[in-house]
DNA sequence: AGAAATTCATTGCAAATGCAACGACATTGA
DNA sequence: TCAATGTCGTTGCATTTGCAATGAATTTCT
């Protein structure tokens, strides 16, 4: 017959690989709305959200919150400095990092991309019904598990 | 006070962000088990696998099923060629498509490599208890979302 | 105090990636 | 039938990426 020798393993189900796949797909449906547009690129956006809604994040809290490297969330940022979008301020009181803060322009196109995002979370709200809430429990549930194991 | 004037948004609930973070987790983690020690990498673990558990695939086939770009599939698969692992032939009823094989060298390794991933998967439902099923028809809703997105 | 170890952000460089272009083959439709 | 269109896998090339090395700043330990 078919098939070779091997052992049992669900593939459709092995939720590495199911995360990966739906991770790429959604990413890549929301930068159809912003990357020909307004020109960032996915790292960029990632990074530009990051600082629009944490505290004054540095570029070592973008790589642990995103999963990001910090070479890449430096030269995003790098770029998006350059786009006159974000500024880049040592911080006084650990002068090692740096607080990433929106200029006015920085602000202005984040409150256009923000309702991008919005609308299309609500859209994956609406086929997920009652069932997002469960969703995030388990998603909490793994990133809590995967912390751990880098500790 | 601090925060810009920017419209309310959850970025911790915010899903492509979420499935983002957590895929490249998982990704990393398990290839901490098998990229060093087997010596292969992230997309050749990806299209190994498919090569093992679907029916024939062709370089096509598996860049749809795992997100993965089709130059990506083409050279991860060249690679897999010439480690012995699969071997490549031209499908006789349609001369386009290669017929995706695996080599009994390459049963060997998938051998090895899939009890790793059987026995993360385990961890993984272990954490998630009762929710997985629950997580596994979520993740399936927005799979099928996104497939009509692209049609 | 001050030497050693640690943490941040950046950068050089080799390797990986994405995209468009290509050749081979197949399908469509006039 | 056969020209036009579409699909598949590969490849060239410019860009992006990951990783290790670096320099600056801080913390730890003796």
């Amino acid at each position: 017959m078919s098939g070779y020798d091997l052992p049992d393993f669900d593939l459709e189900k092995y939720l590495p690989y199911r995360f990966t796949a739906l991770a790429a797909r959604l990413s890549d449906e929301m930068a159809k709305s912003y990357k020909y547009k307004y020109g960032i690129s996915i790292p960029e956006w990632r990074v530009l959200v990051n600082v629009g809604y944490a505290k004054d994040p540095s570029i070592r809290d973008i790589e642990r919150r995103v999963s990001l490297e910090k070479s890449k969330v430096s030269r995003a940022a790098a770029k998006l400095e350059a786009k006159g979008l974000i500024t880049k301020d040592v911080d006084p009181s650990d002068r090692r990092l740096l607080k990433l803060n929106l200029t006015p322009k920085g602000v202005s196109l984040l409150g256009e991309l923000v309702p991008i995002a919005q609308s299309f979370q609500t859209e994956l709200g609406a086929t997920l019904g009652d069932k997002e809430s469960m969703l995030q429990v388990a998603l909490d549930r793994l990133t809590d598990k995967m912390n751990d194991k880098t500790l």
